[in-house]
DNA sequence: TCCTTTATCGTACGGCGTACCGAAAATGCT
DNA sequence: AGCATTTTCGGTACGCCGTACGATAAAGGA
């Protein structure tokens, strides 16, 4: 039926590996090459499967968003959009690349489409319009990402930036800084939970308000 | 006094060559030899100035805070946060690069801290604390990176996006988004202010109601 | 068998960050 | 004045990158 030689591989294959290169040597490490030899292919192979770098990019945010499992609907809008969310920062925190790679990619694939279905289903009680309801979901989309981020980022500071910073202090004209760095954080820690209420509940009822 | 051939150019003039390169050519422009020709300098002599790339770019994000004009501190946090909100966004705006060089990026800069200061101030009033009000100013900067994003982006998007959007509509799999996007936006447009609002009112009530 | 179609992948090009190092240009000392 | 010292300048080169091109290989159809 089909002519010409057979593919020794698939596009998922490709894209499998890359994920596989980039969850253990970081997105930087994502490279034609490497993803190359990763399934055992020469360099130039890997344009049967995909275009470009960029694309395999965008199949990669596609495929992992695939795994995300599927919250419930409940009809109570702020637990819905909570799990939700939730959802989003373990499937960032399995992928560290994801918040990186997210930004300036294209809506391309289908398991997007249909995480933003999930997102409407469950603001569809708040009666909001549907423009406002995609509005939302990118604002708390774009929390859950700012957050994971400097969740991950955040157990090292490097010792140059403490020392520029504690130096800047010392002149004196950062007095609410100081203040705030001083209170040191002996209370209650972040925690994820909290935080995306604020942003969940804060968001929606200032948009219910109008 | 000092020994040794004098310095052709300066630290601020190479950071602003660099800058000039991405506000007219776009980020990826800027590479050491593009910002070594634009201040007629080999490109070897950059390292004089600057250690290495990465550390061009905190430069740049910080020298560009510089010029973020400075607003009031009136004690009415909810102005003062939109305030400080819409001076970010002019920034953004008159910087298109920025939002995408900000994250993973350290916070160097003295003006970085002179930011975040101003933020502290404005929230004063709320009687929050420390740590609460610095991950508000975190989520606030993110917001508005998000927004300025969408915004710039929003534009245009490209045919092959929504042939690809358009076809997964037509299975019936995505009831809320057909709606949503069929509905389409003769009423209100977006307006930063109102979502500023929402984000910024909707955190810091939240925030306080603990 | 030979032709057409498709996939594989070696080679090569231009561009990147930057290590290395000799040349150039200033000062300070004798 | 002459030399030593210190600092900057920038040419060359190395190892990466994405990817265009084209020869080669492997399948099915005639």
């Amino acid at each position: 039926m089909t002519r010409g030689r057979p593919p020794a591989h698939t596009r998922d294959q490709v894209v499998d590996a890359a994920i596989r290169v980039a969850d253990t040597e970081g997105l930087a490490a994502v490279t034609i090459r490497r993803v190359a030899t990763e399934i055992g292919a020469g360099a130039m192979s890997l344009y049967t499967y995909v275009p470009d770098k960029d694309r395999l990019l965008d199949l990669m945010v596609d495929r992992v968003g695939a795994t995300m499992p599927a919250t419930p609907v409940t009809g109570d809008w702020r637990a819905d959009l909570l799990a939700l969310a939730g959802a989003q920062r373990s499937l960032m925190r399995a992928h560290p690349w994801l918040p990186a790679a997210l930004p300036n990619r294209r809506l391309t694939g289908p398991h997007m489409l249909a995480y933003l279905e999930r997102g409407l289903a469950a603001l569809a009680p708040t009666g909001l319009d549907g423009p406002t309801k995609m509005e939302l979901i990118a604002l708390i989309t774009g929390f859950v990402a700012a957050y994971v981020t400097s969740e991950l980022a955040g157990a090292a500071p490097p010792d140059e930036q403490v020392a520029l910073i504690t130096s800047a202090l010392a002149t004196g004209e950062f007095p609410h800084l100081a203040a705030a760095l001083a209170e040191g954080g002996p209370g209650r820690e972040p925690s994820f939970e909290r935080i995306a209420n604020w942003t969940i509940s804060g968001l929606v009822e200032q948009a219910s308000r109008e």
